[in-house]
DNA sequence: ACATAATCGGAACCTGAGTTCCGATTCCGG
DNA sequence: CCGGAATCGGAACTCAGGTTCCGATTATGT
């Protein structure tokens, strides 16, 4: 209504760089992120804003002064997990065997989000925020060339193609939580059967991928 | 307060059965149910008990007059779902090819979880209700004699236990939804994948399940 | 057709959780 | 050491969505 309304930045966080930040902020702003790990790891997406302000002993008030929303806090972890993400996808690249690479690359992911309840939320049921992140990091590319350097070698089924790696992430990004309820859960038996399932030569034809 | 006090009967449906319910009762718990279905079946779990009384052309309490909580509506459907996926199980028994009877167990299993959102929710976030819906189908022991007999025939690797496929089945039901939104997707490439993991001989290793 | 009781419908209520607001507090340059 | 500005904290607000309530409606036995 009011002409200079003026829109909250669409979600972002607030900058943390910022060219003068006091000292007390910048300290609470780390509070803040470390205590959102913690609790959105523990309980995804359900967790609340009041528990992230209370474990980083901080008001509400605060943590949202720093993300404007709980959305962005969520974001903002994601993009450090996808962060991570890439970083090992690189790594993998220089595996000297690259399936082993490949299978690092995917035991890391696995495992990333066996202890990460949020980011195998956002896996699973965010195909947005997944997508965003998965380009911010720029993870296609390096995850891209794992795929087609290990095709090259003959160990990874012929048949997958880099927009397989979202789906397979995601059957992953389920998996742990499946039977039991203890963070330590059989995860590794599923990373394990779908290796194998990856592994050259394909038996079972699949449909082509759709876009 | 009041020593009179009754419990709810602890989200429990109301018997459908009973000895005389009125006609328009029955007609109006049908309605419902499959209201519900369809409801659950877009939306998941975040379906609204309001869309379900609007698509059932019913008022809300006609709803918790049938079903007392949104979850003892949700349990049984989800009931529902696990009747048939226990009866794919022991149909796929009688195939003379124990690993062709396996695989169309799954890919039955995981079609259904494609197109009932909250079938598959359930069965990725909701161990507890997922146990149960399992136990009151029977559905174990059809499974167990189906991997029993495929591993007997050599198609099926030696190191699965009954208990994987739960863990399996989770996997089976992030994967519909993983990479794009439409209802179709590429769950059968997925699977495609986790069956040729699943084929005997296995080559990757499988940590021992824990209990 | 009538009485009675079960059933219906949907407005109103309640709770939980994200978000906003503003007086109190803390930082930092002069 | 001071003053102003940025930051803090947490009470209060808002809103969505599950659940309850009760007068109106409708089915069923006689």
């Amino acid at each position: 209504m009011n002409p200079v309304t003026q829109q909250k930045p669409a979600d972002q966080a607030i900058a943390a760089d910022a060219p003068a930040m006091r000292a007390d902020a910048r300290r609470n702003r780390e509070k803040v992120l470390k205590a959102g790990r913690k609790c959105l790891a523990d309980d995804g997406f359900d967790a609340q804003m009041e528990d992230i302000a209370r474990r980083a002993k901080v008001g509400v008030g605060t943590v949202y002064r720093h993300f404007p929303t709980k959305d962005a806090l969520v974001d903002a972890l994601a993009a450090e997990r996808f962060k991570g993400l890439t970083e090992k996808a690189r790594e993998a690249l220089d595996n000297p065997d690259p399936w082993v690479g490949f299978a690092e690359f995917m035991h890391y992911s696995a495992s990333v989000q066996a202890n990460d309840r949020a980011l195998s939320e956002i896996m699973g049921a965010r195909p947005e925020t997944m997508r965003e992140a998965a380009d911010g990091s720029g993870l296609f590319e390096p995850v891209s060339k794992l795929i087609a350097k290990a095709q090259k070698a003959g160990s990874l089924r012929r048949d997958v193609v880099p927009e397989d790696v979202p789906l397979l992430m995601c059957g992953l990004a389920r998996a742990p939580r499946g039977g039991s309820k203890g963070p330590e859960s059989n995860w590794e038996r599923y990373l394990g059967i779908v290796l194998d399932g990856l592994r050259a030569p394909a038996i079972t034809k699949l449909p082509p991928p759709r876009a």
